[in-house]
DNA sequence: CTCCAACTGTGAGATTTCTCATACTTACTG
DNA sequence: CAGTAAGTATGAGAAATCTCACAGTTGGAG
């Protein structure tokens, strides 16, 4: 993690993503710009984080890593949003882990200048509970897909969520953590799928949507 | 759903759990107090809530209800806390459902009347981050402990956590619901316990405790 | 007191998912 | 360019979980 000093691109990023729009107050002045190199922590889970960043360009990914140390991903992180919220708002409780995926660039906060003030910012107040809000419906609705579906289903809508033009080519060790199934049965129902006639394969770790009908078909649950 | 019009009895409750420390103005002539029966619903799904409801006593259950129609019992919730606050802070989204377990005392605000009011107030927004906060947490947590373990140490750590004086005696229908099973593989865990002697059968509907530490251990993931 | 819906309980067979073993390929590091 | 870690790929057998079918029990509602 790396801080940039170009002062005029610091203020074009605060522009561009209305950043100052969040708070009461001018931040302007305690604001500055990181960049995250891919796969560096933006916030482990073993110590609580400096800053409340705001994620405006890159991928992040949220881990949980359960007590008998199995590691688990939870959720992604698309520009623009906020990370490190939680641990802002409830200092005692344990974080999480986020690490980049892609290259990243945030704009940051320092915790300890800002907290007290922050937290009597009822515009700032507002925007984390809509945030909140709408992570947790996306959180509960992703579980309950999760237990009350089976991985074709979830699959499905998984590669139709991440398809760019037709072509799915996500890396299957990231999506089998993703999804919460191993690696092997991943590949398998993958195989379905392509005996199935649904995707077929192009080149080395790339995949092309043969019947998006019937993926939709099978995401919306109605299992052939 | 029946409004209790008892004023001393409102008063007293609104004290007792200190309902007005969360806001900055003063919400008693506009807070009113419900009774709900057993069973009955808190919040549809189907409807936009019209209160802000602060449960005080009775225990509810938050359900939801997946596009293809399945029901999934997602979580508790214990007094003293919030219902509605999803719906009120973004009430574009689709509400969940809230039902009582047994019947319920509710603090209730017309959310038409303070809606703006609470949206601008600094002290009942930190109120509702923190609480989002953790219940963000604790649903994090739980799906993940879903997706990365079996269902023995969910239901050893389920056991141990509603258990009262070394009996266990919930509602086999409730639980599978919640921990996600069918209620077939809950009977057929439940006799793999009795058999390998950690609990014993103690009447019609309740479990007597045997080997407490070996629950433990099977919670905490460490399976023989 | 009777009846009905909801809950409890069990068997059998099918499906989903996991673990482990084993190769091959790719991408990066020195 | 050799070496190595990470990713891809597949088989086989085991474990977890589901569906369905069927019966007995229980706790209210009338």
């Amino acid at each position: 993690m790396e801080e940039i000093f170009n002062l005029a691109e610091k203020q074009r990023l605060i522009d561009q993503n209305h950043f100052e729009d969040l708070f009461t107050t001018d931040i302007r002045p305690l604001t500055k710009l990181f960049r995250m190199p891919a796969n560096s922590f933006i916030i482990k889970s073993t110590s609580q984080p400096q800053y409340l960043f705001y994620l405006i360009k890159g991928r992040a990914k949220l881990y949980d890593v359960t007590a008998n140390g199995k590691t688990m991903l939870i959720d992604f992180f698309t520009p623009p949003c906020f990370i490190g919220e939680m641990e802002l708002i409830d200092p005692t409780g344990d974080p999480f882990s986020v690490q980049a995926i892609g290259d990243c660039l945030c704009l940051a906060l320092p915790i300890h200048r800002i907290q007290k003030q922050l937290l009597v910012d009822p515009i700032f107040l507002k925007h984390i509970c809509l945030y909140l809000a709408h992570k947790n419906t996306r959180n509960i609705r992703v579980a309950s897909k999760n237990q009350t579906s089976t991985l074709s289903e979830r699959l499905a809508a998984f590669i139709l969520m991440t398809e760019h033009n037709g072509v799915y080519k996500e890396k299957h060790t990231e999506v089998s953590e993703f999804l919460g199934v191993s690696y092997r049965h991943l590949l398998y129902v993958l195989r379905e799928f392509m005996d199935a006639g649904l995707l077929s394969k192009q080149g080395h770790r790339s995949y092309l949507i043969q019947d998006r009908q019937e993926l939709e078909r099978i995401a919306e649950g109605n299992q052939s």
